[in-house]
DNA sequence: ATTGAGATGTGACCTTGGTTACGCTCTAAT
DNA sequence: ATTAGAGCGTAACCAAGGTCACATCTCAAT
């Protein structure tokens, strides 16, 4: 009984959707459940393999890109302790592949279901279809805002763009009140892949925005001085 | 009861999705159902809207877009008979707004369902709420696929590709059998504004294609003559 | 401390494709 | 048949931003 809640408390507490679920299932999917280390570097999945299983990501983070014919790399998001990644399971049906690539960024630790497995939940427990059906929304609404950046946005908009949602979903507010520090650990590279630009033009409209006093960074974090003027025109 | 055949087949003959629904369902959901004529150019939803009905278009052709502040437009798609819109309503939960506008192409007709009802349904019958699942997984893959679109191909590619698309989607062979025309009523405008580029890109790259014997078109539609050059290298 | 690889800074250059501009063509309404 | 307005064709021009090139900085590994 401790053993089992023990699990419990380790499986759930980060993770909104699982909160609809019964105690029952809740012990059940502890079982069923399969953790999984990976070092940095290592790569969850790639767009081929066949989607079945969904992921929960316990520790570290992760990068879910995609890659054109010729290489070129596209990052759909980068994921931290709590979020969810393999949605294509359940979206695009058992035969489904997932389409995208997940490679470690930090050391992660993640518990995986089996797509079988996440089907009997959603049938036996609404409220738990609810949730699952609202974490696709997020999805959904998230590549609709990057498909609308990368379609009405300058360049060097779609950058103020993220330093400004960066700020919004990872920063927090200095003792000054004013400022706000977002600890990114993404190279201009990977801003780049996130915004659909180039490492070069990152660079160098960062340094622009901190000669114009609104944000100063370095390798590690971002400082934002002048939220607003972060908005697009 | 034949009225209610009658009903049941008016209703059910174009949307794959009401396969999964039982006998009584059937015959609830046409009672529920609320039908309306839509005029071309008349609006049926706008972005602010409450996402309060998921809609099914039994007749005529409608434009999904999104503007942005500014103005400019982005069509998401066109839609025909037997597509269905406003999954929003499904997606982003009761309080949620539509975040696209709907505009009517070719007068409509179409069935709506209130999410209310449609969540009934959803809790009832799996079979359904798997369907529902599945059409939801469409609109994201094809979103993606916009995305990528973008992200990845120039405008030139993208405009080829966007042909191709339609050869594939709406296109058939002509009695010579290498040849495939395609019908869509759709403007230069419109293929800039789906595509991501300007009008006067598009005519001149589709005049450019008509020079390289790739495609010959008019105002009403367009002949693919070599459907391998459509590839984008 | 030294070295080397990865990350960033910066500028010159050049291509893509958007903007502006204007003439032509089709169609629908009088 | 005439005309107005919407849609298409084409070209000159220009700016945004990608590409190329190279210098500098940082840090981890020896």
């Amino acid at each position: 009984m401790t053993d089992i809640n023990f699990s419990e408390y380790w499986f759930f507490e980060k993770f909104d959707v699982l909160d609809a679920l019964t105690h029952e299932e809740k012990i059940d999917i502890t079982k069923m459940s399969c953790r999984t280390n990976y070092a940095k570097k290592e790569i969850i999945y790639k767009s081929e393999d066949p989607a079945k299983r969904l992921h929960f990501l316990k520790k570290g983070s992760v990068k879910v890109s995609k890659y054109s014919d010729s290489g070129k790399e596209m990052i759909i998001s980068i994921l931290h302790e709590g979020d969810i990644f393999g949605e294509a399971s359940i979206i695009f049906g058992s035969d489904g592949k997932y389409q995208e690539v997940v490679e470690v960024m930090d050391d992660a630790l993640t518990c995986s279901l089996s797509i079988e497995d996440v089907n009997r939940l959603l049938v036996k427990n609404m409220d738990f279809s609810q949730s699952i059906t609202n974490l696709i929304g997020d999805k959904y609404k998230k590549m609709q805002h990057r498909l609308e950046a990368l379609f009405f946005k300058s360049t060097p908009n779609r950058i103020k763009g993220f330093i400004k949602e960066m700020a919004d979903d990872y920063g927090h507010k200095l003792i000054n009140g004013t400022e706000i520090e977002v600890k990114l650990n993404l190279k201009h590279d990977d801003i780049a892949k996130l915004t659909g630009t180039t490492r070069q033009t990152v660079t160098s409209i960062m340094s622009d925005l901190d000669k114009e006093g609104i944000i100063s960074y370095d390798r590690t974090r971002i400082l934002i001085k002048n939220y607003e003027a972060l908005s697009q025109d």
